[in-house]
DNA sequence: CCGGACTTAAACACTTTTCGTTAACTTTAC
DNA sequence: GTAAAGTTAACGAAAAGTGTTTAAGTCCGG
């Protein structure tokens, strides 16, 4: 009820994996077998991708989606897909190419490395031209 | 297994409620009672916060352990504490004095007390100067 | 103080998730 | 081809979460 959707053994073996151990080291490690280490890890994964849709779900309650940005596209060029996306719906974006940069690299820090995107962005808008980023 | 957290029920009382009726006002659309109605949408909170602390955690992973803040710290002592690690390890914290106790109450609301650090607080930061609270 | 909105707790039936086992399977690197 | 790494499927027991009800509670504006 107090912690986050990830099991004690959960974070056991993700912790484990950052490091870079082999699920048989890590099996030996927790005293499982590999195969339950593969189904913990899988499982977790599972977790977080759960975790990500409930909050894209949040979003969407007052934001509707824009339009997706894909991975390897250059940051600098961000801002002119969403103000096209944006007004072709009518909107007015909240920000301008400066801000929009900064508000996105606040918000998903690690899905933007130097210049580049690398992961892909799903980003959404609400009337009022505020946008959050899945 | 290939939805969020939220169940149908919960998202349909969110959404609800997004539009402002009250729990009764809902319970008689969804033929329930109140109470239902109520601990549903507490449910629903409850697994909104755990998808949150659960991405959290994703991001501790690949963050680095920096420093502790022992109980008993006045907050406003705690920007220092944490630019001087930092510089230990030649990292540029992305936030100045002000924003950096924002982001620490909006993220650990219940460590802090008044002017105080009610419980320890593990600092983790990225190479990229982003701050995590554990 | 009254009523409406909301919260809480206990209990229940029900479903889902988790961790584990075993055994067979695929992938990848040398 | 071999070996190590990883995945998958089927199954079971234990744990956790969900939706309900009922009944008692707080909180707040008029």
């Amino acid at each position: 009820m107090k912690d986050g959707l990830l099991t004690e053994r959960q974070m056991e073996v993700l912790r484990y994996r950052k490091q870079g151990l082999t699920q048989q080291q890590i099996a030996d490690i927790i005293s499982t077998s590999k195969a339950n280490v593969c189904t913990i890890e899988k499982s977790a994964m599972e977790n977080i991708r759960r975790a990500k849709e409930t909050l894209e779900f949040l979003y969407t309650l007052d934001a509707t989606h824009l339009c997706t940005i894909p991975t390897g596209t250059d940051l600098f060029n961000v801002p002119a897909i969403i103000f096209g996306e944006a007004e072709k719906i009518n909107v007015k974006v909240k920000y301008d190419t400066i801000s929009l940069i900064n508000r996105l690299r606040e918000s998903r820090a690690q899905a933007c490395k130097a210049r580049v995107v690398c992961e892909d962005i799903i980003v959404y808008i609400t009337d009022q031209g505020e946008l959050y980023f899945g």
